[in-house]
DNA sequence: TACTAAGCTCTTTTT
DNA sequence: GAGCTTAGTA
């Protein structure tokens, strides 16, 4: 035998060298289940196939790098030739290489969520419809949906159901708007994230040939995340793996936490009934956590109906139990968290890397943010407004797309009046108009703007802008992408006006497209690969990149992400945050049992990402668009067997000189009050005490509120601390920085 | 056309 | 709170 199978427990090896015939692999938390695939990769490599026959389908690019990584340890450079990457960005290859079978060229365009929303107003503005009852995030839904299950917009037309659940949802234009949509990302040369998947299909089903050439390359198919998969992709997969059906998934029913986005707990089913030769191998020993951590979760799981029956057990030691914190409000819970993680840093002798946040929303990352901040402890938010999501990003990135595929109309929409260049709203609606009028590309209309009498004294400014694109363009092939992105950034002025703007923002949207540019350098010089050094493979390498993707686990920080994103990843210390009835479980998820079921797995990912020590806390009130809500302790803290949680719950108390609540009764002259702090010059007084606009109706005060005056500069504030009966007030949260004094308004509604 | 202040609306998770 | 739209002003 190998000597690297030695590593392996008895399943785990069957996993691994059971190589031919369908296999599906039950692996259960923590249960080595990156081991095995990685060790079964390598195991087909030692044996003489060749790595160009494999693919690897993951469900992050993370996954797909750690594992190719980990291979090479194993079985060498040879790892490098092997398909491994998420579905998504396998199939955008794979449609790149086939794009002209289906009218696109090879370097389409990939829209991300905003865009595609973008793409929806716009066809809800020709078709005359109302955004309040045709909402777009709605539409996107519904378009997604469809396109997971295969339906395209002519069968939608056609499809009795959905058309009648279109109607009585008061929505009949549904399928007309997908068509228009569809054209309108067709003729913008661009795919959007579901098409990457339901074009691969249509390629599949339509191109016999091109099917053939994928099935008979790829002999050894394997899947990771299999729970997670959607129909769309099953079908896929399942159409490579007709010839040789070498197709190995693997994945864990409990862990099932994307049903929103299409997975189906029936792919799993499905799959014994598809190939009746199949076999199943259960990895049921867990190999990460601590048997308090193990038993808890399991004590959770067991609630849920819907599961494939498994025994998940360690032979870790037993470990500490589970510790459940409790503070009065988000602020003093990310400052419990963050104070915890500086003791136990301190008495544990621990690294910030071996702790993680988890939250249930990205909203909720906010509060653990300043809490660290202000403890000075390193730490990275994975996920929410992604580096590339940013705006000044996505502008820039704008021109580079827009030079790479002039259909783009999302891309020239916002460019061409950023920087200011005096081509207003007004302007741009001529130019779609016309575009509509003579049924040609914006482009078009803004090469010749000079020819449009429609667009009057503006057309002067939009043939600058043509100019200066089309010197772009000449450009574009005689430099390489980094000396074309550094010229664009300053011909276009954009450079230049991120950096007069000296507020805060100003400055960290200029550092962002310096490190932008820098990224950008470091493609191009990058010469670990052969891939040419393009503005095209630039913009494919970025399109399907997400934060979590960024490699910085070698930084010393403390993690923070949703649960979501932290699947298939471990930490010694994991926190988990705002364990409230209404948010974790969602309120969404309260009506039917099914998405309950998933919120339960959703917390059972989170406990089990714990290796040694899980701390769960929660907030008795917690601001909820800009209201102050009280919150209940979730349902799950009693799912959990208490003889795995520590007694003595903790509990915070308010005694926090940076957070003032200061009442007002809402059309006072406070809001004078307000402007003249907000507008105070650096070295003027503050006004005096604002004590004169507390109202005097505020009798209430409970014993939790504290009335203090603090000294700030000439003048004092007025601090009411804590929290009264049904006051309608607002709250003045003050931070006093270096200098700069940060005032935040909201308002109490309901205590 | 550009900018601003005020007002309204939505609140889950992601490739 | 954030993001977006509207109304009013320069």
């Amino acid at each position: 035998m190998e000597d690297f199978l030695l590593n392996l427990n008895e399943p785990q090896r069957e996993a691994v060298t059971t190589t031919d015939g369908p296999l599906m692999i039950i692996a259960g938390a923590g249960s080595g289940k990156t081991r095995v695939l990685t060790y079964r990769i390598a195991y087909l490599l030692k044996k003489g196939i060749d790595p160009f026959n494999i693919i690897a389908l993951t469900f992050t690019n993370k996954a797909a790098r750690e594992m190719r990584e980990r291979i090479e340890k194993v079985a060498g450079t040879e790892a490098r030739n092997l398909w491994m990457g998420t579905f998504h960005s396998i199939f955008a290859k794979i449609l790149r290489i086939e794009a002209d079978k289906l009218g696109y060229t090879s370097h389409f365009t990939i829209y991300d969520t905003e865009d595609s929303k973008s793409v929806i107003k716009a066809v809800l503005k020709e078709l005359n419809l109302d955004d309040k009852v045709y909402k777009p995030s709605m539409i996107l839904n519904r378009i997604s949906n469809a396109k997971n299950n295969l339906i395209t917009a002519a069968m939608y037309a056609q499809n009795e159901e959905v058309t009648a659940y279109d109607i009585s949802s008061g929505k009949p234009q549904m399928s007309k708007i997908y068509a228009a949509y569809e054209m309108k990302c067709f003729k913008s040369g661009a795919m959007d994230f579901d098409d990457l998947l339901l074009k691969t299909y249509i390629l599949f089903s339509k191109f016999p040939s091109a099917l053939n050439k994928y099935q008979h390359k790829f002999k050894y198919i394997l899947v990771d995340e299999y729970q997670d998969t959607n129909h769309c992709q099953f079908m896929i997969v399942k159409k490579l793996a007709a010839v040789y059906r070498n197709i190995c998934v693997v994945g864990d029913d409990s862990q099932s936490i994307y049903s929103f986005r299409g997975a189906t707990i029936k792919n799993i089913l499905t799959f014994e009934s598809e190939y009746p030769e199949l076999k199943v191998i259960k990895l049921e020993q867990n190999y990460r956590s601590t048997q308090n951590i193990v038993n808890a979760s399991d004590s959770i799981i067991k609630r849920n109906k819907d599961q494939i029956s498994k025994k998940i057990w360690t032979q870790n030691n037993e470990g500490e139990k589970i510790k459940v914190l409790k503070a009065i409000n988000d602020n003093e819970e990310g400052k419990f968290v963050a104070q915890t993680i500086f003791e136990m840093r301190m008495s544990k002798n621990l690294q910030n890397n071996n702790f993680a946040i988890l939250y249930r929303t990205n909203a909720q990352s906010r509060s653990f943010e300043e809490a660290l901040r202000k403890m000075n402890i390193p730490y990275k938010v994975y996920g929410g407004m992604s580096f590339y999501q940013r705006k000044e990003i996505k502008d820039f990135i704008s021109y580079l797309r827009f030079i790479s595929n002039q259909n783009d109309e999302e891309a020239l929409k916002r460019i061409i009046n950023y920087p200011m260049r005096g081509i207003g709203q007004t302007t741009i609606d001529r130019i779609i108009y016309l575009s509509g009028v003579y049924d040609i590309p914006l482009w078009q209309v803004v090469e010749n703007a000079n020819t449009f009498t429609e667009l009057k004294s503006a057309s002067s400014k939009v043939v600058d802008f043509a100019m200066m694109i089309k010197s772009f363009l000449v450009l574009k092939d005689k430099n390489n992408v980094y000396e074309l992105s550094a010229y664009v950034a300053k011909v276009t002025g954009l450079l230049k006006i991120l950096h007069e703007d000296k507020t805060i923002e100003g400055i960290s949207r200029y550092e962002n497209i310096v490190s932008l540019l820098n990224s950008i350098k470091e493609f191009a010089e990058d010469d670990t690969n052969e891939q040419e050094k393009t503005l095209e493979n630039y913009l494919q390498d970025i399109a399907l990149l997400t934060d979590t993707d960024k490699d910085e686990t070698d930084f010393d920080k403390v993690s923070l992400m949703t649960i979501h994103s932290a699947k298939g990843l471990e930490f010694p210390v994991v926190f988990v945050g705002g364990i409230e009835e209404n948010l974790f479980p969602s309120q969404m998820s309260l009506s039917n049992r099914k998405d309950l079921e998933e919120e339960r797995r959703l917390f059972y990912v989170a406990l089990t990402r714990a290796k040694e020590k899980v701390i769960l806390s929660y907030a008795t009130s917690r601001f909820k668009f800009g209201t102050l809500m009280p919150c209940e302790p979730s349902r799950f803290l009693d799912e959990i067997d208490k003889e795995f949680i520590e007694n003595d719950k903790f509990y915070n108390i308010v005694n926090d000189r940076d957070d003032a609540y200061t009442s007002q009764s809402k059309n006072s002259s406070f809001s004078k009050f307000k402007n003249s702090i907000l507008s105070k010059p650096e070295n003027k007084p503050l006004p005096n005490p604002i004590e004169n606009f507390i109202p005097e109706n505020i009798t209430d005060l409970t014993e939790n509120m504290r009335i203090e005056h603090i000294r700030f500069g000439k003048g004092t504030v007025t601090k009411v601390e804590g929290l009264g009966e049904n006051i309608k007030a607002s709250v003045l949260f003050d931070d006093f920085g270096e200098k700069q004094l940060v005032i935040k308004f909201a308002k109490i509604r309901k205590i």
